[in-house]
DNA sequence: TGCATATTATACATAAATGTACTATATGTT
DNA sequence: AACATATAGTACATTTATGTATAATATGCA
């Protein structure tokens, strides 16, 4: 009789009572998507309440980081919406409440006038340096668990993985 | 110069950039995580494009599979949640609506009037073993380009990894 | 040039998820 | 029994995310 010393044991439980009720269902395949669902669960919460006494959410951090890591702190909305991993409706809706925090700005682009330039403010840049020692520590703990081996092998996985299911 | 041939490719570029201009940053901690949520989001949306058709969404079927896995199809809320990794208020809403559906149906508890059970109704059952066919078939391409033994191994890292997280 | 088509961004309506506070019941203690 | 405390579930308000339609501009081509 096993004990249940994580959250995911109950899920697993659960999906191998459903293999032998229903055979062709696939369990290695149903196990790694909720898998992947609990961790995303997870770290998405530890990073808003890390947050939140910066006034910002996880969304919202992602895109200032995207930002960050930009040559001249710009880029456009579809750009934004790419690297942050957000549809584009979305993002119309967390710039403007980043603008309105001051730490992001838009101006109209001359080349293209479809185009809008999304730009990390001083204000924002401060914002990312006074945040950013916690969410390193954040990180660091987080992968704690994982040998820098493991940790490369795991991220080789989750490429080859997603890589495929985008070309699916 | 690499060629971006895949949604991941801008995100890891920015992080590159951010660990040069704040060298403290944890590269591989910051890349699992946003590789986690790429591929959550992908699968979570495959899943809703299939499921749509049947009218229930992701995290419905969720629901109704965690009690299709469990014996005499019954679960209380709370039970449910954990299985399904839904927080308790969401469960309130969500088998709300399956309830509207005929799906699933509550009773309450004898021995604990507090508790609730939640049952698979016979509809519930003959919509699941509907879609079946079609989420095996969905799981199955959606890990196509992993192989088994990468699979198992990647299972294994990410049970690591969430158990990690959960007694941190 | 003029027209069809594509791209970029956003508004708006809707759906989904979360936080907080509350009710009802159960359990433990004196 | 009487009380304090814990637990299960949910209602409600709010926040967050998504889908769809639209406006504006750009691009390709007859």
């Amino acid at each position: 009789m096993m004990n249940a010393v994580n959250s995911f044991a109950p899920t697993e439980q659960r999906l191998a009572v459903t293999c032998r009720r229903h055979p062709a269902f696939p369990r290695e395949p149903a196990v790694l998507v909720r898998l992947v669902k609990h961790l995303y669960k997870r770290l998405h919460d530890d990073a808003n309440t890390l947050l939140k006494p910066w006034g910002i959410n996880h969304p919202e951090y992602n895109l200032l980081m995207m930002l960050y890591g930009t040559e001249g702190y710009t880029l456009s909305p579809s750009q934004l919406a790419a690297a942050a991993g957000e549809k584009s409706a979305n993002i119309t809706r967390l710039t403007d409440e980043l603008c309105d925090k001051g730490l992001i700005e838009r101006t109209a682009s001359d080349e293209d006038r479809r185009k809008i330039a999304l730009t990390l403010t001083k204000a924002g840049v401060v914002v990312i340096k006074g945040f950013l020692p916690d969410v390193c520590a954040l990180l660091e703990r987080q992968t704690a668990g994982l040998q820098p081996r493991e940790a490369a092998q795991l991220e080789k996985l989750l490429k080859k993985f997603l890589d495929h299911l985008e070309q699916a």
